[in-house]
RNA sequence: GGAAGGUUAGCUCAGUUGGGAGAGCAUCUGCCUUACAAGCAGAGGGUCACAGGUUCGAGCCCUGUACUUUCCACCA
């Protein structure tokens, strides 16, 4: 007796123990045979600041499935895991347990004990991650594990920083950037986001040094007229020009400031007159800079104001905003307030308003670094998947301006610069220095740290062992596929593309494979917020993590956004439970030694239905190979769905058991069809359900020591078998035909009636007799030249016309109607595609094989035509 | 302001060089048929957002409109 599986699926008690045994026999690792060709793929980290949610559960099952497949395909396949630290993201996150655990803040430790925290921190949540993963069956090499803060990265990140220094891509510069008060660091563009609030515009009145009047601005954020060093008028502006070269005198803080001429006032919007605040916004920056004006900072480092607004120095802006508001509509300053709906950039991280101010940053110098980046994608080098998403990464590259990567933090790469306060040289090293190489005085490192990015982009090349010259590098970059998000394509993937192109000289991967995001089941984004998210984990629990997989590989197309919802998950665990049970029947089925089970039966002693499968799994095969190459994933996995339910569980089981329920050679033959077509669901499916598929193909007769390792299905031109196809299909046309007949009528499954059938494929109904026994509630068959008694059912099918006596259930008249009504469909599909085919255009322009197609449709339909007006003529 | 996507059955979504629309769930009917009720067998249900155009032929290609989502930029 053969081992059995238990009598419902229950995952729990598999997946476990599968997956510490494929990690023992490290199938994982990739194969070292120099003669098969590498596929590698390293994984988006996931940041160490929480537990991975369904979007990480998303990306690494379509990595997973990438991944098996190729290995399968014979490929030497390495999927490098890894963390990334997520300076920001993770700072806070501890700086916000120290406040709550202990009410401390990260200056109350000092840097050192501070970091150490965060060093533990990421060891616990590094565990629970790759925890996480290893319950999602992923097979990545565990052994090339990489951080991207571990001292092989940090060497990377420092040979790059130096690099890009010596070349002069990588400056220091005194610019205005995005600061967020409450993470008390810079942010580059791309860590901004804009948010719709609404605002107000406030009239203020700037008085004329001299004479009566006044210029009449209009802003959204009155407390920077502190720091204002000019007001704007557009030169060609007729209203306004006269105002150039006048003196105003700010309000309140009584200090004078000129009108200038910019172009860069635009012409009928606002009052026309513009107050420039060149330390408090980017676009005034550039205006301060045309005309050297002053840049005065009027706001600390928390938000608060600084000695510059005077009175109102201490208070947060926004107080600050009211306070001065309302004074300056007591002194009569204020001409209106009118409400004004603004975008308002706000700090990725903590939704904290930024404020654009000046301050000491580095730069990467981005235009000679995106050139190369842009022709990469535009020649075809590195393709997007799907296409369109190219053209976000060309928007995004062609208008990008230089990287602010220099973050005010304790928890990243800090900057190798340092700085000598004897003789004020700066030096920038790949090692620590502690004496000036100029004059010998002491140095001290930069405080900042590298943008988290700055890592992330070497990824590709840093976990290969870069800047050693490693054979890890040497076999597996560029890797092929990166698989990821829309959402990361300017953070991250454009940031690789640009540095393997600059430090590797050659593309980071060939192809961008781009997936959605994971909604709720209302489509709505997942969020803390909400409180809507799902936990992967919670999911794998329930249903298993084949199911959770299944749901989340299937029923979507690549780059749209999915959503995630109960239903789903639950066809996803009855998918997984009915290929169970139809394993377990196989197996309970079988004896005799695996040798015996084990390949295809000899030609000669098939069946139709068994050529049927055989042609049916061999087509199967061909679509998964070519929908998995590409990228069509769901496409592939739907495709297996629905030919193991329909077509093995449904058809070809049924169809078996009236032979192997009997002993002999007829059973052993269907009993090997049984074991081959299932097995080969089991390795077509293995990539998106690894741990079912070992668990029953462990159970089965096999030859290879895992399904991980065994071969994957191709297609093969010895096993198609077309005219079975047709005799099987025409079987099944009539099976569902009486069943549908049966079924109107209300006959009881259980009542079976002999089968007249009057048809010109003999010999296809003689074969398939002991089927129709089976499945069409027939007691008997019987091949006739023609049925003239008038008691029966008729049923007209393109197979032939079937009768079934059952005069008790007979109703005439409406069978009659129902013939009629049969034949007028009929004949209307008929006239339908007569009328096409005389149709000179069609017959002249159409391919020969849609011709040919409309012509058997034809074809089919005449036979009805025929066998409906058997049945008809009967009835009259 | 610029760009990309979406609009297909009651719901969620597939639909891959244009050749008479599919799945899951839901609904209705009948079944514990010795693998499976997490199941089996049937059935109903769609002017493919709207209006034009190209074509022998359009859910698919082109133009426009409406509604909707997202990304980018941002005028004080």
């Amino acid at each position: 007796m053969r081992k059995e599986l238990a009598k419902n699926y229950a995952p729990r008690e598999f997946e476990d123990r599968i997956y510490a045994d494929w990690c023992e026999k490290n199938y994982f690792a990739p194969d070292p045979d120099p003669k098969k060709p590498a596929y590698s793929i390293v994984i988006p980290p996931p940041n160490v600041t929480g537990q991975l949610h369904m979007g990480h559960a998303l990306d690494e099952t379509l990595q997973d499935i990438l991944i098996r497949t190729k290995r399968m395909q014979g490929y030497s396949t390495l999927w490098v895991p890894g963390t990334d630290h997520a300076g920001i993201a993770t700072q806070i996150k501890v700086e916000e347990r120290l406040r709550v655990d202990e009410g401390l803040t990260r200056y109350d430790l000092g840097r050192d004990k501070f970091l150490e925290r965060v060093w533990a921190w990421k060891d616990s949540y590094e565990a629970r991650i790759t925890g996480q993963l290893k319950k999602l069956g992923a097979s990545c090499d565990w052994s090339r594990q990489r951080f991207t803060m571990d001292e092989g990265c940090s060497r990377a990140v420092r040979e790059v920083f130096v690099n890009l220094y010596n070349k002069g891509l990588i400056y220091r510069g005194h610019r205005i950037i995005n600061w967020c008060p409450r993470c008390l660091t810079a942010l580059s563009d791309a860590e901004v986001e804009y948010k719709d609030q609404p605002g107000f515009f406030w009239h203020i009145k700037y008085p004329i040094k001299g004479e009566d009047g006044f210029v009449e601005i209009a802003t959204t954020r009155p407390e920077t007229m502190f720091g204002d060093t000019a007001v704007a008028v557009n030169p060609e502006d007729e209203a306004t020009k006269h105002l150039i070269g006048k003196t105003l005198i700010l309000p309140i803080v009584e200090r004078e400031i000129p009108v200038i001429a910019d172009d860069y006032v635009e012409i009928g919007f606002g009052t026309g007159c513009v107050k420039i605040t060149p330390a408090h916004d980017p676009n005034d920056f550039l205006v301060g800079q045309r005309h050297d004006l002053e840049q005065i900072k009027v706001m600390n480092d928390d938000a608060t104001m600084n000695s510059y607004a005077g009175k109102y120095e201490g208070m947060d802006r926004y107080t600050c905003r009211k306070a001065l508001v309302k004074d300056l509509e007591e002194l009569g300053y204020l001409v209106k307030t009118v409400p004004h709906d603004h975008n308002v950039g706000t700090c990725y991280r903590c939704s904290t308003t930024v404020e654009p101010l000046t301050s000491d940053q580095w730069f990467v110098k981005m235009k000679p670094l995106a050139k190369p980046a842009i022709e990469a994608v535009e020649d075809g080098t590195i393709g997007f998947v799907p296409e369109r998403f190219s053209k976000n990464y060309f928007n995004w590259m062609n208008n990008i301006l230089d990287w602010c990567i220099s973050r005010q933090l304790w928890w990243g790469h800090r900057i190798p610069a340092f700085y000598c306060d004897e003789c004020g040289h700066m030096e920038v090293s790949k090692t620590d220095i502690t004496v000036c190489p100029k004059c010998g005085g002491a140095v001290r490192q930069e405080e900042d740290v590298l943008d988290t990015w700055f890592s992330s982009a070497l990824w590709p090349f840093s976990t290969l062992g870069w800047p050693d010259k490693t054979a890890d590098l040497e076999r597996y970059y560029p890797t092929d596929t990166l698989v990821t998000g829309y959402d990361i394509i300017t953070f991250w993937v454009s940031r690789m593309i640009f540095s393997g192109l600059e430090h590797m000289n050659e593309k980071p991967f060939s192809k961008v494979f781009i997936h959605g995001l994971v909604r709720d089941a209302q489509g709505r984004k997942m969020s803390k917020s909400l409180g809507n998210g799902i936990d992967p984990l919670k999911v794998i629990e329930e249903y298993g993590a084949d199911a959770l997989r299944f749901a989340l590989a299937t029923g979507n197309a690549p780059g749209n956004d999915m959503r995630f919802s109960d239903e789903k998950i639950e066809a996803a665990r009855n998918f997984a439970n009915k290929l169970w049970n139809a394993s377990r029947f196989v197996l309970m089925n079988l004896d005799g030694d695996d040798s015996e089970l084990l390949g295809l039966p000899d030609e000669k002693d098939m069946t139709i239905e068994d050529k049927w499968v055989l042609s049916r799994f061999n087509a199967l095969a061909k679509t998964v190979n070519d929908n998995i190459a590409s990228y069509e994933v769901g496409v592939a996995l739907s495709e297996i769905y629905s030919f193991t339910w329909d077509t093995f569980c449904d058809w070809y089981i049924e169809m078996a058991k009236s032979r192997i329920f009997d002993t002999g050679a007829a059973s052993l033959t269907a009993k090997r069809v049984l074991v081959y077509v299932l097995s080969g669901i089991l390795k077509l499916l293995h990539p998106y359900m690894p741990f079912i598929t070992e668990e029953i193909y462990q159970a089965l007769p096999h030859t290879d020591e895992s399904i991980m390792i065994s071969a994957y299905p191709t297609y093969s031109d010895s096993l198609v078998f077309k005219a079975e196809e047709e005799d099987v299909e025409r079987i099944i046309t009539a099976i569902t035909a009486i069943r549908a007949r049966r079924a109107e009528m209300n006959v009881p499954p259980s009542k079976k009636a002999k089968l007249y059938v009057v048809t010109k494929y003999e010999d296809t109904f003689n074969r398939a007799s002991k089927i129709l026994l089976k499945l069409a509630g027939a007691s008997e068959v019987i091949l006739t030249d023609s049925y003239d008694a008038d008691d029966a059912v008729s049923i007209a099918t393109d197979a032939g016309s079937l009768y079934i006596p059952l005069s008790e259930v007979i109703d005439f008249e409406k069978e009659k109607a129902r013939l009629l009504a049969e034949q007028k469909k009929n004949d209307g599909e008929i006239e339908r595609i007569e009328k096409k085919l005389s149709n000179e255009g069609f017959v002249s322009k159409a391919p020969a094989q849609v011709i040919e197609g409309e012509r058997a449709k034809l074809a089919k339909y005449l036979e009805v035509r025929e066998a409906l007006a058997a049945s008809l003529k009967k009835l009259s």
